[in-house]
DNA sequence: GTTTATAGACAGAGAGACTGTCTTATGCAA
DNA sequence: TTGCATAAGACAGTCTCTCTGTCTATAAAC
């Protein structure tokens, strides 16, 4: 009988899938750990956008690729978490402002150091030059998916 | 005032998320144009996994890294969209074995043949030397992170 | 000043994961 | 052989996160 999976386990898609997973919840786990127990992968997507000034939901949903309900849905639920605060644009009466908390600040800060320390395990294993490259040819594809395909 | 993000953009675990989410968004496309329209992204969670001879439930779960709930609510969808047969396994009578249909093969075809283009596609603008590379890099940290903390 | 565009809110739906419980079948041991 | 622990899966319910569609209020443009 033929092999089902030909190329299978090779995959670029597979490995990116499986080591995004990983580190995630090691991350998430960690952060848990530190406190940070009621953030959830899915806050990343505002956090990661948010400028220092504070952001309007929809420039969020823009930056994270989403729809405005959804960012809406997100950043609510970080209001209630206390991780950022919503409060009128002085400039412009339709829109809020989404601005972090202390504890956004610290919750940002703590993700960050994490993730640092989750590529410095990887990088005893690897090497640090083998996984600079590595994740400077990641930047490269990602840069390439980005244009139009012909 | 001082950057909220003081690293970002280069962290590999947004790169491997952005990769992914970008293959996968343009191989299900793709996929959905072919005729399989009804495929679904989770659904992979179940193919990638199948033995050629049929597999159980439980198995498919473990592999997938979910509960037996979970898998079973993918395989009874995939079922339903004629991806897999669900029969009852001859040599345990409380199990059941999940078997590719024709269409599931078909399937499974497609999806490799269109993740190996898009793998093509980003080999014109790397090469396919750097390309091999990242890609080697990326087993050796799967692998790495396989391995339990200390 | 009227019309159009924009920011967000509200309601509802659906996918995909979870926990907890239950039934049935297997297999081993008393 | 009976009786119990184990295992496979089914059923019910919940939760998170995303979507679409519609609505209000404000801003901007003509």
């Amino acid at each position: 009988m033929t092999d089902i999976h030909p190329v299978d386990g090779a995959r670029l898609a597979q490995l990116c899938r499986a080591i995004y997973d990983k580190l995630r919840e090691e991350i998430y786990l960690a952060a848990a750990q530190e406190g940070f127990v009621d953030l959830r992968p899915s806050h990343s997507n505002v956090l990661r956008h948010l400028d220092a000034a504070g952001s309007r939901i929809v420039d969020l949903a823009v930056r994270a690729d989403m729809t405005k309900q959804s960012m809406a849905y997100l950043t609510d639920a970080l209001a209630k978490l206390d991780y950022v605060e919503i409060r009128p644009d002085p400039t412009d009466g339709r829109a809020k402002l989404v601005v972090l908390t202390p504890r956004g600040h610290d919750a940002i800060a703590a993700l960050t150091r994490l993730s640092l320390a989750a590529e410095a395990r990887i990088a005893t294993h690897l090497g640090q030059a083998k996984l600079d490259a590595v994740r400077d040819g990641l930047a490269e594809i990602r840069a390439a998916l980005e244009e139009p395909r012909q």
